[in-house]
RNA sequence: GCCGGGGUGGCGAAAUGGUAAACGCAGGGGACUUAAAAUCCCCCGGGAGCAAUCCCUUGCGGGUUCAAGUCCCGCCCCCGGCACCA
């Protein structure tokens, strides 16, 4: 078939197809290719850190998985873009770079080029030409851009608020960052402090960003996961008035003067508040001081103290005795206008709802937990059917009922009192009906150095002003002392010549905004950057990004379900709603890939068990690894990386190899050319699917059926083969589609096979023969027989018939093409 | 505690309610070879049997069905996430 060599050797196909691919820019788009696309395809997977350890497994999987998804539908015929960038920015580099003693302005760089030569020699369908690297400023001048849309938009904001403080990191985190109470980098202990930190009001699109998540074709896992995340809870605030000193239980007429404070609560029970006896405040409430009398004082004074000094996991324990302090002071419950005292204890958080909370020992396990300890009254106002409504509680009662202890609620079904309660308290302007989140608002202040400058200028006079569009990027200068102190500001504060500066507004002398923004901004709108990295006047040109975004698919890892997931969703949202682009949602489609374990062990560094990825791929070549790590599991599921696997793999490809050079230009056998048809169907359907382990095997076994007896294959049962193999082992589909004399790359032209019906049709089927659902003989038959036709056979064999001896047949289930059962009671021997 | 995902040969795994273990690894036997490697062929869940064949087997216990790895009910275990969220 050639005169070129006719052994198979990776090595030697894969660098000539690179080098290919490079020379003839096969995998790029030009600008105007870009703009001129008839079928675009945005391919998307999560770009990598680019870590000094250079690519590991789990990242190579990860692109294989998605490039295989691009390739396949490149073969289809898509203009596929599926474009690679660096993560560079962040804690995790800067970390790094201090441990070696080396800039990372040097660092990564270095770092980058290893992981670039690294991605090309895996074979994916990069077009570096649209590569972006968010430490450059061609890209976070852009970051910066976007930050100056959200503060224009009022959705950026400097609050001064308790952030999460890591004391090694010495920098702030969010609270996603925040695993248990331990920072998830380092593991110490969290410290609250407050700070003035920049803040995107990411809590206002809580709503939508729940509620588009059923429009997506995400995992359901994934979604679940936002859901969760978002904590939508439905329920009502009420306000209960402080009791001036020496009301009494029966002075509600009095209360008018003092009703001028109140203490505000969320619960998702209204119904219960006939049983609220006490109240409990968050330790760092600011009604504390107020509601506190002096002979309280001390003993509140010292809890507090105890409280702030307490670590988050040592509080966030729930295991731990309740403990509380009665503040001296009363409020009134609005429903049954009694006093009830108010307390402090660090059960109540003061992040969720309004850092109080109207105790309901009788119907919430917590609040039971704390009356018991501090022998607080115990009200019954649900009971369920066979209780009373005197009936003692020995555990707080979560279930349904009706109400009662409730005066003109009495008899109310929980769901029927919540609103009719809720209806009462709006009358009295005592509350109203109030849904809140878990999400919190997203911190982007970094007291640390390798970040973007967030773009602002504090004034004296004018405050925080935005610096001007045109004067970005605000270049993050080199400087080589950036280590990180414990004085809450970013190193950055050191740099008098670089923080100096005039304000943009008033030209006063003013001050450059030290902190730098989270990682998590740069990564929150790159997709949108890629295509349009032609440009450098604008972040997005629109005509590009309306051709190619949202995203048609994006794959990439879990560990970013909630975080960079939420985060880019929300950015995406802000930009539609300013008119920089026109959806909503950035991924039509995600996939999150499984993990891969080492001879059933995870695998890591200090185990010594990690896999080097470019050994493998010198001694079996790209394809071969491909194809392998596609090949061990389920790919959204992951599997199990066992060294002698790889050899599965290895000798398939060696084999298609061998069988396609040695291919004869006759007429393929109908045999074979049934199972090839039925091997397109079954790979058109699950590569889509990404099930891309029994895809393979499927090719293996329809090479199996090629090679039988060591036939000769025909060129035409062995090509729609070599199509099909091409996402897996891209070098060797295009090296042996070149040896069949194509012109131009394999992926160009939409070669993917047609799949033929008629040729796939199997003319003869086995049909199991069945007798009270056990199978006793399998049977041959022409496809598509009628029962009675199925049955001749099948009493005909002698072990079924010897079945259906003394015996009574009492039905038969036939499934055509299937199975037949006999179903029949035994004739008592007589 | 709550929410996901799992539990099938020696191992990785496969199976629209319809022949459990496809495909592959490892292992055993054989061919070729001076030998090895490579390649090719055969065997490969457990038990009984010379064999035909029969019995058992998808974490455990029930149920539905002609038929259950698959559906329903009740448990156990593993992995991931969330967790004093009012």
């Amino acid at each position: 078939m050639s005169e070129t060599s006719s052994a198979y050797s990776p090595g030697e196909t894969e660098a000539k197809w690179q080098a290919i691919w490079e020379e003839r820019g096969t995998n790029r788009f030009t600008p105007s290719e870009l703009k001129t696309a008839e079928n675009p395809y945005f391919n998307l997977m999560m770009f990598p850190y680019p870590s000094a350890e250079g690519l590991h497994v789990g990242n190579i999987y990860a692109f294989t998985g998605a490039d295989v998804h691009g390739r396949f539908q490149r073969l289809l015929g898509k203009q596929v873009f599926e474009p690679i960038g660096f993560d560079a920015f962040g804690i995790h580099s800067e970390n790094f770079a201090l441990k070696v003693g080396t800039h990372p302005m040097d660092l990564i760089p270095s770092n980058v080029a290893n992981f670039t030569r690294q991605l090309r020699r895996v074979g994916g369908m990069f077009d570096w030409d649209h590569a972006v690297d968010t430490t450059h400023p061609d890209y976070y001048r852009w970051t910066q851009w976007i930050f100056l849309q959200l503060f224009k938009a009022g959705l950026a904001e400097r609050k001064e608020a308790p952030v999460n403080w890591c004391p090694s990191c010495m920098t702030v985190l969010a609270n996603e960052q925040v695993v248990g109470g331990l920072c998830e980098r380092c593991d110490t202990p969290v410290e609250q402090r407050r700070i003035a930190q920049w803040f995107f009001r990411i809590t206002d699109y809580a709503e939508r960003l729940l509620d588009n998540l059923e429009t997506l074709d995400w995992s359901e896992s994934t979604r679940k996961t936002q859901t969760n995340w978002i904590g939508r809870s439905v329920g009502a605030t009420l306000r209960f008035p402080i009791a001036a000193p020496g009301d009494d239980a029966d002075g509600a007429a009095s209360s008018d003067e003092a009703a001028t404070s109140h203490i505000a609560v969320f619960t998702t029970r209204p119904d219960t508040v006939f049983g609220a006896t006490y109240m409990v405040l968050a330790p760092e409430h600011e009604l504390v001081a107020e509601v506190t009398t002096p002979e309280q004082a001390d003993a509140v004074n010292a809890y507090q103290a105890g409280a702030a000094k307490m670590d988050l996991v040592a509080r966030q324990k729930t295991d731990k005795t309740k403990t509380g302090v009665f503040t001296g002071g009363y409020c009134i419950n609005p429903a049954t206008e009694e006093r009830v005292p108010i307390w402090i204890a660090d059960y109540v958080l003061m992040g969720y709802g309004t850092g109080a909370i109207m105790a309901v020992p009788g119907h919430d396990p917590r609040d039971f937990e704390f009356a018991q300890t501090m022998e607080l009254p115990i009200r019954r106002v649900v009971a369920a059917p066979e209780d009373a409504a005197d009936t003692p509680l020995d555990e707080a009662y979560l279930g349904e009922g009706v109400l009662v202890n409730s005066g003109d609620f009495d008899g109310l079904g929980v769901t029927d009192g919540k609103a009719a309660i809720i209806s009462w308290l709006e009358e009295h302007d005592a509350g109203e009906s109030r849904v809140t989140y878990r999400l919190h608002d997203w911190c982007i202040s970094r007291q640390r150095y390798w970040g973007p400058p967030i773009p602002i200028v504090h004034c004296e006079a004018c405050g925080a002003v935005p610096v001007p569009e045109s004067e970005l990027p605000v270049l993050l200068p080199r400087v080589e002392d950036f280590q990180p102190d414990d004085s809450g500001v970013s190193p950055l504060a050191r740099v008098e010549e670089w923080y100096r500066t005039t304000c943009p507004e008033c030209g006063a002398e003013a001050r450059r905004e030290t902190d730098v923004s989270d990682t998590f901004l740069d990564s929150s709108w790159y997709f949108l950057r890629y295509p349009s990295t032609d440009r450098d006047d604008v972040a997005l040109d629109p005509e590009i990004t309306g051709k190619w975004l949202p995203v048609d698919c994006y794959i990439g890892g879990n560990e970013h379900a909630v975080l960079h997931l939420m985060y880019s969703r929300f950015v995406t949202m802000a930009l539609k709603d300013l008119g920089h682009i026109d959806f909503e949602e950035p991924y039509v489609k995600f996939r999150a890939h499984g993990l891969i374990v080492r001879e059933g062990a995870k695998m890591s560094k200090s185990k010594g068990n990690v896999i080097i990825p470019d050994g493998i791929i010198e001694r079996f070549g790209a394809d071969t690894f491909r194809t392998y790590l596609m090949f061990l599991g389920p790919f959204e599921e992951g599997g199990d990386y066992q060294d002698e696997g790889i050899q599965g793999p290895h000798g398939f490809l060696h084999r298609l190899w061998e069988t396609t050079i040695n291919a004869h230009d006759g007429d393929a056998d109908a045999g074979v050319e049934r199972k090839v048809h039925q091997t397109i169907a079954q790979l058109t359907e699950q590569i889509p699917g990404l099930q891309y382990n029994t895809s393979i095997a499927a090719m293996m076994e329809c090479l199996n059926v090629i090679r039988a007896g060591g036939r000769q294959a025909a060129r035409a049962e062995i090509e729609p083969l070599v199509v099909m193999v091409a996402p897996f082992a891209p070098h060797l589909a295009e090296e042996l589609w070149e040896r069949f004399g194509h012109e131009g790359s394999i992926f160009d032209g939409g070669n993917w096979p047609r799949f033929d019906a008629e040729k796939a049709r199997d003319d003869t089927v086995e049909l199991a023969v069945q007798v009270n659902g056990k199978v006793r003989g399998r049977v041959f038959g022409p496809t598509g027989m009628d029962q009675a036709a199925a049955e001749a056979l099948a009493r005909a064999d002698e072990n079924v018939a010897r079945h259906l001896e003394a015996a009574t047949e009492k039905r038969v289930i036939y499934v055509p093409d299937r199975l037949l059962n006999f179903v029949v009671e035994k004739t008592p021997d007589a």
